[in-house]
DNA sequence: TGAAGATTGTTGCAGGTGAAATCAATTGAC
DNA sequence: GTCAATTGATTTCACCTGCAACAATCTTCA
């Protein structure tokens, strides 16, 4: 029971049941959910649209910080300020003890939009949790905690395995 | 407590715990572990991946049933099965009795590579729900099920009452 | 001091993606 | 039977992404 049987053909693997697989599925449609309700109100995508909420709930910050909060990698945040500062949502302040970065904050316009967009967006993700049992909704944060954190590991004890053993 | 307060200030949005967030956050650390492993072992991507599974479950079947199966759209489905044809893993016969569509096949080294990688994706997939207490393993199931169900819902619904409401 | 190395952010490039156009084959209406 | 509409699959195009190279600026340490 506790060893898998590592023939292949009598191991079934049913996409539908296989986790990862499902993972992705889910994230991507709640993803598309949300990018075509940003786009279609305020014209912005989800990179631009975790910078504003990054700059909302900090106020202030630096490009590689909004890229820690918000695990971007730095390419999609550098481009993403561009892109709102070009819609003037976004302004950029020199830091003068350390001029290769700048601290970020959102414009008048920019606050403006988070302040709209927000309500909503906890709508939706309140109705998402709602839609599962008290006790479901308990799990759930601890789910989300684990299965991060466990892939993390998991993926570098494969390739160890794979190609060192 | 059920009406969500409207001014943008008073209600904090804090990326980590946003939902729709950490479900990206969580599928992408868990695809890119995936996909290292895939690639690195056998060379192939994630759609394609998506594909042998596929093959490997039905024998048999069209391109545009491997794309409704495994939720892909039919361009990825298109270049992942010629990817695949040229490393000689899928193999395609003519349908006689339509000839828009071809059935598509694992080849026998296609079906090897099947074999080979079953035993390690269904490892990893277990680890993940091990990592979990039996109680939220219970819950799982029900909570990707329902999450899916819903973000379908409330696309439709928030768009409808923005746009036209 | 100042030269090597590190850090922050931007850009060129190559690869992947979906929407829309297109091609090939089939079905339906007349 | 024939032509328009539909369907399965591919290709074109424009966009997004991460890697790698780069520029600008600090930091270290001899």
């Amino acid at each position: 029971m506790n060893r898998q049987d590592q023939k292949g053909g009598s191991v079934p693997l049913e996409l539908e049941n296989f986790l990862p697989y499902r993972l992705n599925v889910l994230a991507e449609t709640v993803s598309q959910s949300l990018a075509r309700f940003y786009e279609s109100r305020f014209g912005i995508a989800i990179p631009e649209w975790r910078v504003v909420a990054t700059l909302g709930q900090y106020a202030r910050m630096t490009a590689k910080d909004i890229g820690a909060h918000s695990r971007m990698h730095k390419t999609k945040v550098s481009r993403a300020v561009a892109s709102l500062e070009n819609k003037n949502l976004v302004k950029r302040q020199p830091n003068i003890e350390d001029m290769r970065e700048s601290f970020l904050e959102l414009t008048s316009k920019g606050k403006k939009v988070y302040a709209e967009l927000t309500p909503d967006a906890l709508a939706f993700s309140r109705a998402l949790v709602a839609s599962l049992s008290p006790e479901e909704q308990k799990s759930l944060e601890r789910i989300l905690e684990r299965l991060t954190e466990t892939s993390f590991q998991l993926a570098d004890q494969m390739l160890q395995e794979k190609e060192k053993g």
